[in-house]
DNA sequence: TCCTCATTTCGCCATATGACGAAGTATAGC
DNA sequence: GCTATACTTCGTCATATGGCGAAATGAGGA
């Protein structure tokens, strides 16, 4: 029960919804999460924390940079179908497909740029 | 998006997530949720309501009493996958098993019973 | 009509949550 | 080593949440 109910409250913020559905395609730096979620990075990053924690994303570092990830379906039978009812969920939203058009432009921009961007601000 | 965020805030409570497990076989008044949780009166109705905001539960008023319920499948095909998704979790939880035994034994119980000893105290 | 009583609403309190900026960590590159 | 920098941790704040008891609501029965 303990860990269905990280799983719902890791769920029940919009900002940490939004992060998945942008991590369903590929796995992202922070700043990238930062530069979509329009947040601070430390901020983020704590969210990012609790989506880890209820085993819902892996990271792995890769030097400065750590990306985040939705866990490999084959390590993390116990959450797979918790994301594919997320994500059905998410395919009927507005917020998801916007997210998903300024991810495609985030994407194209080098990821050193935002993160010094983030920075200056 | 809004929708789905008031589902998921209102399954990041254990109480309430516990309230739905009750409800996956029968209606129930509330007073018998009361006896459930053992928690105040006030405080389970605040639940219930959270629930029902989200589309959750439904609620029929009867009487005195008030008896809240899963809601119908043809008039709920959008929380239908929710509940699937939820009640398979729960499936494998010591918590549930323990409520659903403890149910059968609330279900013996004269509900006039219940509420005047809730009141009384 | 008036009383009883199952439930809800209200007001209050303690704690949890989400936000930020500042300071701390750890790694790449000079 | 030292510096720059991507990210996290910490401290703080405002607001949200979950709990209770008291009072309000509303339906049944005397």
């Amino acid at each position: 029960m303990d860990h269905l109910i990280a799983i719902t409250k890791a769920l029940a913020d919009e900002n940490r919804v939004r992060a998945l559905g942008a991590l369903r395609e590929q796995s992202l730096c922070v700043c990238q999460i930062v530069e979509l979620l329009e947040l601070a990075p430390s901020t983020v990053s704590k969210h990012l924390a609790i989506l880890r924690q209820a085993g819902l994303v892996t990271s792995r570092k890769e030097g400065r940079w750590i990306y985040f990830a939705l866990p490999e379906s084959e390590h993390a039978s116990d959450v797979t179908p918790t994301l594919t009812w997320l994500f059905a969920q998410l395919d009927a939203s507005p917020q998801y497909a916007a997210d998903r058009k300024r991810l495609q432009a985030i994407l194209k921009q080098d990821p050193v740029d935002l993160c010094q961007r983030q920075n200056r601000s």
